[in-house]
DNA sequence: CGATTCCCCTGATAGC
DNA sequence: TGCTATCAGGGGAATC
């Protein structure tokens, strides 16, 4: 699943390549995924010409900034991925060349988008969650999603006093209150787990019950763990790649999530995994207080 | 209003 | 072996 570190590295990779690229056309066997405009047709009739200015990320989703104040939403949720490539159709599938890109969830793209300099974009998603969406760049910015996500963990604005005054008043168990976009944005399951191992607490803690201490900790563990990540391109742990097909590095990195029974690289206990609001929760119970 | 559950999907895996 | 049930989980909607 595509998290902060992920996106950035995505978006990093895309802004070296696609700066400057004109929309063509636009392919899709599964319209459900194009959420705005709602119809396709429609959707292909704005983006045709449109040119891509540069591409940003605010939490977990891929913005390209686009020419006549268009601004292409891309949300890939659990299993999307976004590769670059020259790309051939055949037998009914789009198949790339030989390369990094020849895996196999190269067979669940979904949605590609050609380009006038016969250059494409495409986005492959198994299980189909993927969001895309086509806005006014303004009426995006001011939108009632994106007025409501929290503030970028890596942002030099978020200061330690800006983020005690936040998670002193969310009333939630410190794992949930990570992961709550409208609190802090770009953390899911992964970099939540990595974020309280590395800075030694419970998951099921209240953040309100929090010493100064704790929650410094946990604020100096945030940017700690998220920018190891992005300088390791990310976790490949659930199928993630780059944009030209290849995996991240902070998968070796991992200290606790999906290590279930396996030694705390801190004290030798053994990880545990429970479940939290039907998510799951990896923590040494021994050195996470 | 806040908290919980459901739902969108489909491959991998566990259980029988 | 092969079938079925369960799990994975971001995030929005529906429900309690």
């Amino acid at each position: 699943m595509p998290e902060l570190p992920e996106v950035e590295t995505i978006v990093r990779d895309l802004n070296k390549e696609v700066q400057g690229w004109t929309f063509f056309d636009v392919w899709t066997d599964f319209k459900k995924i194009i959420k705005k405009p709602k119809r396709f047709l429609q959707f292909k009739k704005e983006l045709k010409n449109k040119k891509i200015k540069k591409v940003r990320r605010r939490a977990k989703n891929i913005l390209f900034d686009l020419s006549e104040w268009k601004t292409l939403l891309i949300h890939q949720k659990m299993t999307g991925h976004l590769l670059v490539g020259q790309w051939q159709f055949k037998n009914g599938k789009w198949l790339p060349p030989a390369g990094p890109l020849s895996e196999k969830f190269n067979t669940f793209i979904h949605l590609l988008f050609t380009f006038k300099n016969t250059r494409m974009l495409a986005l492959s998603d198994l299980r189909k969650f993927s969001k895309v969406e086509l806005w006014d760049t303004k009426e995006l910015d001011g939108s009632e999603y994106v007025k409501k996500l929290g503030p970028e963990p890596l942002d030099k604005n978020f200061t330690f006093v800006k983020f005690k005054e936040i998670f002193q008043n969310k009333k939630d168990k410190i794992k949930q209150a990570l992961m709550d976009q409208k609190v802090i944005a770009g953390i899911g399951n992964i970099y939540s787990d990595e974020i309280l191992w590395e800075a030694k607490i419970n998951p099921l803690r209240q953040t309100t019950v929090l010493t100064d201490k704790e929650l410094k900790r946990v604020y100096l563990a945030i940017k700690r763990v998220l920018r190891k990540a992005i300088k390791l391109k990310g976790t490949s742990i659930s199928d993630f790649r780059t944009i030209s097909g290849e995996k991240g590095y902070y998968e070796k990195e991992r200290k606790v999530y999906r290590r279930e029974n396996e030694k705390c690289k801190r004290c030798g206990s053994k990880i545990r995994r429970i479940k939290m609001g039907g998510r799951s929760a990896h923590f040494c119970p021994t050195c996470q207080k």
